[in-house]
DNA sequence: TGGTATACATACTTTAGGGTAAGTACTTGT
DNA sequence: ACAAGTACTTACCCTAAAGTATGTATACCA
């Protein structure tokens, strides 16, 4: 009896349980699969949509743009656009998106650390993002 | 024709995408919503089973013991039973696993910097999780 | 005239993850 | 005799996320 009771009242707790983890306030923005993978693919600087999508090749068109327009609305990323055509738009990270950087870094340093015979290739794709 | 091709083989070259990203590789191990806030609650040091409950009041059993079994498997956290009676299991952050103390660190500081009125719980939250 | 490129949108299906509920084995406490 | 605690397991369902396939507007280039 109080065990149902207990699991029935879970997800009315989850708005709560974020007030008290601050790492589950970070996985509400940035949990998942994918978003981590698209904000290391901006600290480099901003990129063209085309770019992203070439850049990480293994995710579709349809989830991409669907992950940046969450991103968008979580202010952690700005869409510019540049009314031509062909359409030019680009991402950047916002300023709280920048200060994601570090743990995007860390992220990177510790599969360099821990990957074993991928340390070497991970390794030279950090060149291009400076931890500072 | 050629973007069929193209997406057939999307899921084949995910085995190659993470050779070359460092961050796709941590995700393949931690991705995910409930990995990290596990990890998390596992960086002050070892846990019973019933402690992480508590601590994570909004994951299932079911859930819980799902990724505690998948950490352990990826070498992640180490599981430690005594065989008495009631069962007394423990948890622990393995090598690997201690070493992900900079990156959850970085996301508890980022949320502590990006949570507004929730950063002063969170700050108080993080006395217990010292960064070295 | 048609192929290419850009940045999407959309309909439809599949899958993986998560949630609910209940059960198990064993012992201590009342 | 029975509830309670511990660390799970199992079966079933449901939904959100992801994948597949295709379409759209516009202009440049050959």
């Amino acid at each position: 009896m109080a065990s149902i009771k207990e699991a029935s009242t879970i997800q009315e707790n989850k708005s709560l349980a974020f007030v008290t983890c601050p790492v589950t306030f970070v996985m509400e923005k940035i949990g998942g699969y994918w978003k981590p993978i698209i904000l290391f693919n901006l600290l480099s600087g901003p990129k063209r949509y085309s770019e992203l999508k070439r850049s990480i090749p293994t995710i579709t068109e349809k989830v991409l743009i669907q992950h940046l327009k969450q991103l968008e609305s979580d202010h952690l990323v700005v869409r510019r656009s540049k009314p031509v055509v062909p359409p030019y738009v680009t991402y950047e990270l916002s300023r709280s998106g920048k200060a994601l950087r570090p743990v995007l870094y860390a992220m990177a340093e510790w599969a360099v650390a821990n990957s074993g015979k991928f340390s070497k290739t991970f390794s030279r794709q950090m060149k291009d993002f400076p931890a500072a």
